[in-house]
DNA sequence: ACTCTTCTTAGGCACTCCGTAAGGTCTAGA
DNA sequence: TCTAGACCTTACGGAGTGCCTAAGAAGAGT
């Protein structure tokens, strides 16, 4: 079991790893939030998250990780603040747990959110506020889902599947229209027309690459 | 959503039920521990147990709930004894809050709790308000049980052992439909019709993905 | 042999989706 | 600045797809 925990504090940090690793957790350790962001989170069973980190908001490492995987996330923090548990436990956190604590009541938490096995979802792919699971054939724009004809779909799964490369109109219209029917070129455009429109905010994301095709990616500000 | 309540002091719990009540969850409210012994948990989707009852100690109930179903359990107590917490996490509670309290931080832990959608726990799969057991080839809506024929219960098994993905139709129909005959797609349509009808309020969770297949899902709101 | 349940087939309905056409807008290069 | 070609958008009709009801066929249990 891999538990990412993410803490700045070392004398607590160290003593929160002795505890975890008698129950026979291993834990990766990340002392400040610029590499938290940084990290990977699906590879671990359970994420600890200190909220009070220097630099970075913890709230915006939980909406990152958030977007990104189901992992449970237990919140440390010192703030009694009802608030901001109301807060952190709406934003997708699973537990939170107010400083100071003893290390046991920790790990019976952590037990206690491992006990119950979560059914591995496959993962999708994210692109900014841009959501596609490949395997559930859906997309969601800020978390919430879009709905997407088949051709739409095919269209934004093929951008997604290579995203940030360009991809030609020719292969586009191979990998997203009808074989049955022959579609042109000006199908396309339609195509790409309408996912744009249902893409809202991340319309832009479906950049043109003149006289060439498409790209999927975040654009720069 | 049907949540359980065992709670002694009447003020306290009418608060709570006021607060669950707002959020749309159905609460049952027991107000002693030997009528709570007597209840059956099954049915409901969470349950908030005060550790502090006359007669009976909560903790027993914990046991005698945990013996009996998988239901997330929340403590309430005004114990801040750090080892009665580790104990009643250890012993099967799902969380642990103590006195006094924000209602709004109790609503908030429920609803982490209740968020994730699909669960696998022991001997099946939870997807909202259904459950299905494969081993025991039985499914539930709201901890009743519902009658399946042999197609719509190798339907229903499909989807649910890839709960979140899509299914093509073709697939489907060779999972599902009687191999020593050929059935066709359309035989498939009238098993989904069929089986929805018996989902009843989960009926949305098998959504149609045009032109490719099925999917179960729990819907967004 | 009879009945009840379940599975399959068929047909009609409603809806969604797709491709085409037509006109407007943008881009690159002269 | 002008122009030709590439791209965007809107509207629309036809075809395809899925859903439901109903009725016949097969199987299980009595």
């Amino acid at each position: 079991m891999n538990i990412l925990l993410i803490e700045d504090d070392q004398a607590l940090a160290q003593q929160v790893i002795a505890q975890l690793s008698e129950q026979e957790y291993r834990v990766r350790w990340l002392s400040d939030g610029q590499s938290a962001l940084h990290e990977d989170p699906t590879p671990y069973a359970l994420i600890v998250l200190d909220l009070m980190l220097p630099k970075v908001d913890g709230l915006d490492i939980l909406k990152a990780y958030r977007g990104r995987c189901d992992t449970p996330i237990l919140i440390l923090s010192a703030k009694q603040d009802a608030t901001i548990k109301v807060k952190a436990l709406q934003l997708g956190a699973d537990d939170y747990l107010t400083k100071p604590f003893w290390p046991e009541e920790l790990t019976a938490r952590i037990g206690a959110r491992l006990r119950r096995p979560i059914l591995q979802r496959a993962g999708g792919i994210e692109i900014g506020r841009l959501f596609v699971d490949l395997t559930g054939h859906t997309a969601k724009v800020d978390g919430e889902d879009i709905r997407l004809t088949r051709a739409e779909w095919d269209l934004l799964a093929a951008l997604a599947r290579q995203a940030g490369a360009a991809i030609s109109r020719e292969d586009l219209v191979e990998a997203t229209l009808d074989p049955s029917r022959d579609g042109t070129l000006r199908t396309l455009d339609v195509h790409v027309s309408r996912l744009r429109k249902k893409l809202g905010p991340c319309s832009d994301y479906l950049c043109t690459i003149w006289g060439v095709g498409y790209r999927l990616e975040v654009p720069n500000p």
